[in-house]
RNA sequence: GGGCCCGUAGCUCAAUUGGAUAGAGCAUCAGCCUUCGAAGCUGAGGGUUGCUGGUUCGAUUCCAGCCGGGCCCA
């Protein structure tokens, strides 16, 4: 509702800026008034054209507010303050419309939509080197992501979900040589342990972390892990038989983990197919002949294939004008100096080997489906509600669904990656490929650290300069964090008892699932509650919470809505189907702040089309939580079921599930469900 | 050495991307359960937005330089 009003304004006044003052602007500014009482929409817009209309803000306000045509489904324009134009909505058109509204789609036109492109999205998360168990770092990118999948299906976007599996790396490597040399276990050894133990990643957690401090114990034992690199690299011997093994068990348990959550995947990529599919070799040669790579014959890089490294202001923002080029010292004519480019990044090594970029270049041309090869597709994991996995193969299944060829990708992958990330950018663009660059988004967020004091809870050793530092950051070298599926463990068990307590007559299984709705809804909620770029110092008080600005508050908040519901033996929907005078109950006092209430739960759409072209799911968790909490204060205010007048009953019943069905909507977007009872 | 990010209430974070009086949660204190269930509500205290300049009608936001912290590349 408020986004449709919202881009009527805007099109009008633009529209009526063109044609009555020959002015065309891009786009024009729109808030919201500090108060309801002054309207829904405000625009400075005055402010802007004061200088070159080369008049007083308040009068072109005035001027305008006389001449604009009222836009549909508004009652007035006005100017306010220094010349502020404020628009009011007619409450009760508004009103209707949001009671009628159907909750899917998000945008109109559904050409292109809130992501600005047309065709299918491929979102990659997760992404964990199958050696060891997923820690509270991996959750917080499994979140962000599957949310973003979520804001862009509930924006009407086709969707594929991709979590890239570097089976062949170091990581992967560690954990082999800890099985086969530390424990010199047999491959019949490591069947049957994986078979035996449920949680087979936490075995590999602890294991990982002792091969890395047996490396450190002698360097010679460095050259272990170089042979089981290569060898796995290669492939076709035992020890990638080993890491083929151990590292699908691990993929298994991070999927498990992670379907705890109900986070999903369509398609599993692995390092493994890209190396044996020989996507590099693809590449290698686009990039050679389009000039991408050259080959370095002097300096410290020389006998490597180099590409030139972007300039930052490229990278930033394409669309910088020339003047602000300059200013940020970005000179175009910096060929000067002739000598080797030092700074140039090396793709491929004087060795001969291609670095992680090179193959991260091909892994990128085939997911905009530039590279001309595919991988093999076979059948990985079901899961429970029969949704099927695909995992790259080198010889696949006949039939299988087609994935990468998209339109558009966002990696989550936290921010220490953002120089490969804008590598991989940038020789999409230097291919020629900018319609496919400018469509790739990094879309980049912090880590997530212990606080000291979090860390000694554990019982991990902390050093005098940790105990100093706010955070101290996550390590699964070093076994350094907290396990994914121990936190949930601890979040069901205090929803559990919760849950015991208030509701001893529902039946265990009741209570369990109840719990792990809460549980699941607290995890959730406090990974998106955090804009993507601040550092989450973690603790298991905060994590813990069920009060204040949490998930379970605002999945409260529907609980006591639909207890009106079910107590009033009203069907919600019906509540919005009823005829409601809504000019007579928005008039007065107390009728203003309940529209307020209904303009915020008319933002839904809004905040997800804000949450989309930010790359920012916090908005939603944000707009959740104020939609409880005004929700909560009505909700003390006026007691419904007492409501002696008929009419004004039916407009607070509406109200309620107006709200109830806009903030199960954007909880649903977060992948957070509600419970029958809390 | 080069690049990126951060610095806002005692603590953890917001601020509609440059707008009207900088807001929430936690913690503290004072109230509210015989009401649609208190995982809730009401109220109070708490701020030189790291510092100094600049840009402009207007800066927590943009620019420059410092101070402090983190990360990446070499």
């Amino acid at each position: 509702m408020y986004l449709e009003q919202q881009k009527k304004l805007a099109s009008d006044v633009l529209a009526f800026l063109r044609e009555k003052y020959q002015i065309e602007l891009a786009n024009v500014v729109i808030e919201q008034p500090p108060k309801v009482e002054m309207g829904e929409f405000a625009l400075p817009l005055a402010f802007e054209l004061a200088k070159r209309l080369r008049k007083a803000p308040r009068k072109i306000a005035e001027e305008i507010v006389a001449a604009l045509p009222l836009p549909e489904g508004f009652e007035k324009l006005e100017v306010a303050g220094a010349g502020y134009i404020n628009a009011r909505l007619k409450r009760d058109l508004a009103a209707r419309a949001l009671a009628s509204e159907e909750t899917i789609g998000v945008s109109d036109h559904a050409d292109e939509g809130a992501a600005n492109v047309s065709g299918k999205i491929l979102v990659e998360h997760t992404s964990i080197n199958p050696n060891k168990a997923a820690h509270i770092g991996h959750l917080r990118n499994a979140i962000l992501g599957d949310t973003f999948v979520r804001l862009l299906r509930a924006a009407g976007h086709a969707v594929d979900v991709q979590n890239y599996i570097d089976n062949t790396g170091v990581q992967v490597a560690d954990v082999v040589v800890g099985f086969l040399y530390l424990e010199k276990k047999s491959k019949q050894d490591i069947i049957e342990l994986i078979t035996s133990t449920p949680r087979f990643d936490f075995y590999c957690w602890d294991l990982y972390a002792r091969a890395s401090r047996w490396y450190e114990e002698d360097k010679e034992n460095l050259k272990v892990r170089l042979e089981a690199l290569d060898a796995i690299e290669n492939g076709d011997n035992d020890m990638a038989s080993a890491a083929e093994l151990i590292s699908s068990a691990v993929l298994r348990r991070h999927l498990e983990t992670m379907d705890r959550l109900d986070i999903e995947y369509d398609f599993l990529p692995r390092e493994s197919e890209i190396l044996r599919l020989h996507f590099w070799d693809a590449a290698f040669q686009q990039l050679k002949e389009k000039g991408v790579l050259y080959f370095e014959n002097e300096g410290k890089n020389k006998g490597c294939w180099v590409m030139k490294r972007p300039t930052q202001a490229k990278i930033i923002d394409p669309t910088l004008s020339p003047k602000d080029g300059e200013r940020m010292g970005h000179p175009d004519s910096e060929e000067k100096n002739s000598g080797p480019d030092e700074d140039a990044k090396v793709i491929v090594r004087s060795n001969g080997t291609v670095g992680y970029v090179g193959k991260d270049i091909a892994y990128h041309l085939w997911k905009f489906g530039l590279l001309g090869l595919d991988f093999g597709y076979r059948k990985f994991y079901r899961y429970p509600n029969q949704h099927e996995v695909w995992i790259s193969t080198e010889h696949g299944e006949p039939d299988h669904p087609h994935f990468g060829s998209v339109a558009a990708i966002y990696n989550v992958i936290d921010s220490r990656q953002a120089d490969p990330q804008n590598t991989v950018i940038e020789a999409l663009r230097l291919l020629g490929y900018t319609e496919q660059a400018a469509h790739y988004t990094h879309f980049s967020y912090e880590m997530v650290a212990l606080t000291p004091r979090c860390a000694m809870e554990l019982g991990y050793d902390v050093s005098e300069e940790d105990r100093a530092k706010s955070y101290i950051e996550v390590s699964g070298r070093k076994g350094f964090g907290v396990k994914a599926d121990d936190l949930l463990d601890a979040l069901i068990a205090a929803a559990k008892k919760e849950v015991d307590s208030r509701h001893p007559e529902l039946n265990d299984e009741e209570r369990a699932s109840i719990s792990g709705q809460i549980a699941i809804g607290a995890l959730r909620y406090f990974m998106l509650k955090f804009t993507k770029q601040s550092v989450i110092a973690f603790d298991f008080k905060e994590a813990l919470a069920f009060e204040g600005e949490t998930g379970p508050y605002a999945q409260y908040a529907v609980v006591r809505a639909s207890n009106i519901f079910r107590k009033a033996g009203v069907d919600p929907e019906r509540a919005l189907a009823n005829q409601v005078d809504y000019a007579r109950y928005f008039a007065d006092e107390s009728g203003t702040e309940i529209w307020e209430l209904w303009l915020l739960a008319g933002k839904t759409s809004f905040v997800i089309e804000q949450c989309i072209a930010t790359t920012e799911p916090a908005f939603a968790a944000k707009h959740a939580f104020q939609l409880a909490q005004q929700f909560n204060n009505f909700y003390h205010r006026h007691h419904i079921l007492t409501e002696a007048d008929e009419g004004r009953k039916k407009f607070l019943l509406a109200t309620a599930a107006v709200v109830r069905r806009e903030l199960i909507r954007i909880l649903g977007v977060m992948g957070i469900t509600v419970p029958p009872v809390m």
